[in-house]
DNA sequence: GTTGACTCTGGACACAACTCCAGGGTTTAT
DNA sequence: ATAAACCCTGGAGTTGTGTCCAGAGTCAAC
């Protein structure tokens, strides 16, 4: 039955706007569609496979050019190792984020429920202990904090 | 005794570069610092303590937009129910997040191990089902997919 | 055969968040 | 007093991801 639709019907279908589609035909993310006679692109259901595979690896934040990694990955007779390579270090920088997000979720859930407590508590707050958050952030999470910045400096160095 | 520093210092203690203060400064993110009679920017403890809420805060997902209603925040006798109202949506967008990443990371997880075991036991695939991943973002992740688009197109529309 | 909806191209513009540069002034160490 | 190291300003450039537009062509329907 050979589907073969114009952009907009793809884009919908898929998505994603008539230009983003467009876009990615030209940073090469996606292959060049087919024309009609008249130099309409026509999308098949491959081709709006492709797409929706972006958008999908996008929403779970791969950036477009780790897609067109994969993709190509898809098209060729990948080596399996190179998948897994790239998984391995999606999966660690996965992990991270997810650790990070975490434990913010929980400052934030703690903040809220002591702003919670402290609004009901007393309609006017001293802005001392009201909103952790607002302390917490001076302080908070340790892990990395380099940037390569170079160190020197003097005037009132103590 | 008023620690007084000139950029270079305040950079690297509070771990950016120094054009991204100056950057800072301009879009009026951290308050403009004092300057030294020669005209050099100069920070004192409270000025790298914002610059360091700053670091934090983006390292924790907030936007410059955001980080700047934060800070405002901090310093004016702040409304506790605004704070709570930034609190909650930041906490939801958080949530989201994690979910979404959890599911990757499950998806990854899998995909990994498979990958694994394929490599494993058979040196030489035959690219179907080596690599999960590959054929799972094609029609994973259900949630949103609404961005705008309007619903129209023809051809083989079926 | 004329409308109205759709599509084409090429290029400009947007937004976040920086980064880099030139041309010149300031501090500090020697 | 001089040089090295640092800082100033204003503005251009970058990367990633698109979005918008004008001017022109195509397609389906009436």
């Amino acid at each position: 039955m050979m589907v073969a639709v114009h952009i907009g019907k793809a884009a919908s279908v898929a998505g994603v706007s008539v230009d983003t589609i467009r876009f990615y035909q030209k940073i090469g993310l996606i292959k060049s569609a087919g024309r009609s006679a008249g130099g309409y692109r026509l999308f098949d259901g491959e081709d709006i496979h492709d797409l929706t595979f972006v958008r999908h690896a996008q929403e779970l934040g791969f950036s477009l050019t780790e897609m067109k990694e994969l993709l190509a990955l898809r098209q060729k007779h990948h080596v399996c190792s190179e998948v897994q390579s790239m998984l391995k270090h999606r999966l660690a920088a996965v992990r991270e984020k997810i650790n990070c997000l975490s434990r913010l979720e929980a400052e934030l859930a703690t903040a809220f429920r002591n702003c919670n407590r402290e609004l009901r508590l007393n309609r006017e707050i001293k802005h001392e202990d009201c909103c952790p958050l607002l302390t917490k952030l001076d302080r908070v999470n340790g892990s990395n904090g380099s940037k390569s910045v170079s160190n020197r400096g003097k005037p009132g160095g103590k």
